[in-house]
DNA sequence: AATAAAATACCGAGAATTAGGTATTTTCAT
DNA sequence: ATGAAAATACCTAATTCTCGGTATTTTATT
């Protein structure tokens, strides 16, 4: 038997899908929350299995919960739930450790599927998710290439976009701070940008945070 | 009578279009290219009154044929058909002067309507397309009122991540050198980042650009 | 009309970036 | 094993940014 809670804002979800899962016998739908504050309240005193969160992905809340939870040392096995499919929020989803995520057009197939996957302690992410998620990896891939950066470089790219100083990049490398400055130098030649912020500005067009 | 014409790197998609719109009797489709340089060549010959540009977002050749054309003072009434729908693709398209964009899954009244009103020289997007697009900029919004940045802060973040420099700004708002110096200060101290790196990527995260 | 918030302006010192080089060592693929 | 690309390192000077302030004028709101 599978435990579920689900947190979604808008009550006919829940009851959808509750609806849905009361048709598998090994699903069980312990509890429900409209809202992230509700479900960290709830969640103190119940202990799914699976955290089902069915997210309006325009509104982080659904991410905000997880890290909420993680920040309580409360790690749940969490199931995400998304209408919109994009990759930069794929990347958040599984930088925060969340199990999986499936499209809500994905068929009931899919999500029970989903739930016992992640029930099992695996990982679950809708094709589409996954599919997108290249695509943008290989986009970023590509605009690599086109301005043909090198390994080194775009570590180094990276690190700047986080607001590392010259110093600061040179001593986490472990190389001297002027080899920074001319890795620096050649990547801003390459991109043909003026200054820093145009390095910047690049690391986040082509997502490469 | 209005003259279409229709470019997409799948025939099928073209020929599913045509049989659509075939059964509309004031529409006629007068030609179509499988790829941008095609649609380009084609286009010197061809004067349709209405560009259907069926795009797979992720590759932004719709993008790049509108900009071509552009540049060559070739100006279309174009309308994007478009599967996914993402904000940032809506700004750009804005952005560019593309008359209309509706979604793949919109249905024919609704792409018929667009292209009715995109030829009248009217604009015509989906209604998702807007929503998610409001729904970004007051995401946007959001995110400038939570760290109640100015208007004027606004302005100079922007100005920053577009390269300019602190002499640069001044110029361009007529005002004092010192005093683009004290907004970014400010700015900085605002958003809680360390450096000018960390304000650019403030300004991409929360889409401000 | 009074007040708060925003925008403006200035100063100096120190840190960081930029631009112009040159040059050696590693790494990798033919 | 050899050549090319990548990564490393160094130097100087000029420019730009950062941080610590203070202070006046404008603008908007009650």
């Amino acid at each position: 038997m599978i435990r579920i809670f689900i947190v979604d804002d808008h009550q006919v979800v829940i009851d959808g899908i509750s609806s849905i899962l009361s048709e598998v016998e090994e699903i069980k739908i312990i509890g429900s929350a409209l809202n992230g504050l509700e479900a960290l309240r709830k969640l103190e005193t119940e202990s799914p299995d699976v955290l089902l969160l069915d997210i309006n992905m325009p509104e982080m809340d659904g991410i905000q919960l997880v890290r909420a939870l993680k920040e309580k040392g409360r790690t749940l096995n969490t199931l995400v739930l998304t209408m919109h499919n994009n990759p930069q929020f794929t990347k958040e989803l599984i930088a925060e450790g969340v199990q999986g995520c499936v499209l809500k057009n994905a068929g009931k197939k899919d999500l029970i599927l989903a739930i016992t996957e992640v029930n099992n302690g695996g990982t679950f992410y809708s094709e589409a998710v996954t599919d997108s998620l290249k695509e943008s990896l290989d986009k970023t891939q590509e605009a690599i290439d086109e301005v043909q950066l090198t390994k080194r470089e775009v570590e180094i790219v990276k690190l700047i976009a986080l607001e590392n100083t010259t110093n600061e990049i040179a001593e986490k490398l472990s190389i001297s701070a002027y080899t920074v400055d001319t890795h620096r130098k050649n990547i801003i030649n390459k991109l043909g940008v003026k200054n820093l912020a145009g390095l910047v500005r690049f690391a986040f067009e082509k997502n490469l945070l």
